[in-house]
DNA sequence: ATTCGACCCTAGCACCGCTAGACAACCGAG
DNA sequence: CTCGGTTGTCTAGCGGTGCTAGGGTCGAAT
């Protein structure tokens, strides 16, 4: 028995390697540069042996996006609690969102912009994803205000830092103004 | 000289020929199905003649891009001159956003998702982009409160609005509370 | 009528995601 | 210890992509 476990070592071994050197070269080169053929010359693999451990190209970025969301939400959970208060927590929270997408910005392709061929929103979605959720909950359910559903909340505040990450990364919005902006928003969603 | 001229007006005439193909094809299929063979295809010349007209499947991203943002700009004023008020214009503007999105996704992607090669928020900034923005800073200058330049404002409420848009299509986000979404958007960024 | 130039098409390049089929290496049974 | 069979990997190739070089045709100007 030990022989089959020693080689499901190696090949789970292999299957890191192969998400890592994804997400390294998506994030050196960006994602077009991510071809099957070179990240197969990277792993000192053939092609094929991609495919015995994903379905295709898809279900890689899948495999980046699930690691990039636990990450995600443990630098959520470091930066509210590194806060006092809810609004200051609030604050925190969003600068760091922006900075997690300005620092992995492959990573945040693979998450929210590309097809990963996971499931959002839903009842089968992946757990660190549901988990990201959560780490913007926890900190937004203390600011929704009277009235509103804290999912709602956390949905409409995701969506527009969201914007404002996605805009700027894509040259849509001038940088320089990025501080205030957050601010703006922070100011005028949360409620203290 | 007529001659030339005829020349001139059967080239202008292909061109928008080509255009109109590609965002047609784009809205039916998606941009992944704009391919040059394709296209060429669709409009009964051969692929080098695309090369003609344009540098390159960018630049025709591009100008399906700029057709999209000079009509964005009449939807936006549209919708902000038919309703009372500036907070009811805000959320018909909002929500003429939101639904221009949805009905144009191939047009709103060569806008604000893909690379059309476009420069944007600078001053060689094409004037139909340039136009976009300004409709929507005409309403949003109403609502921007005191101490918050209203090109900051305008800014920000755009990129709440793009991430409604883009999380929403790329099934990020539940589409049953868009509504909601978009009213507690309104109701607490805009100051009446 | 002839020359010349503008125009367009065929054919092809290098690359893409993905897969069939040949081959080698290794495991377990006799 | 040898021998089948399975498991794993590689080479080669399919149909597609964006883009371009080069040849040929056709019409305008002399």
């Amino acid at each position: 028995m030990s022989v089959q476990e020693r080689k499901q070592r190696e090949r789970a071994e292999r299957e890191r390697l192969i998400v890592a050197t994804a997400r390294e070269l998506a994030e050196q080169q960006g994602w077009d540069a991510v071809t099957t053929r070179r990240l197969a010359e990277r792993i000192e693999y053939s092609q094929p042996v991609l495919y015995s451990h994903f379905r295709g190209k898809r279900e890689i970025i899948g495999a980046v996006a699930l690691q990039g969301a636990a990450e995600m939400a443990v630098a959520m959970r470091a930066a509210a609690s590194g806060a006092d208060g809810p609004r200051a927590r609030v604050a925190a929270l969003a600068r760091a969102y922006l900075d997690f997408a300005e620092r992995n910005p492959a990573v945040y392709d693979a998450l929210f912009q590309l097809d990963g061929g996971l499931a959002f929103a839903q009842e089968d979605t992946p757990e660190p994803l549901k988990d990201a959720f959560a780490a913007l909950l926890e900190s937004l359910s203390e600011v929704t205000g009277d009235g509103v559903e804290p999912g709602l909340f956390t949905e409409t505040f995701w969506a527009a830092l969201h914007g404002l990450a996605t805009l700027t990364r894509a040259g849509r919005l001038p940088p320089e103004d990025a501080g205030p902006r957050v601010e703006l928003l922070v100011g005028r969603l949360a409620v203290v």
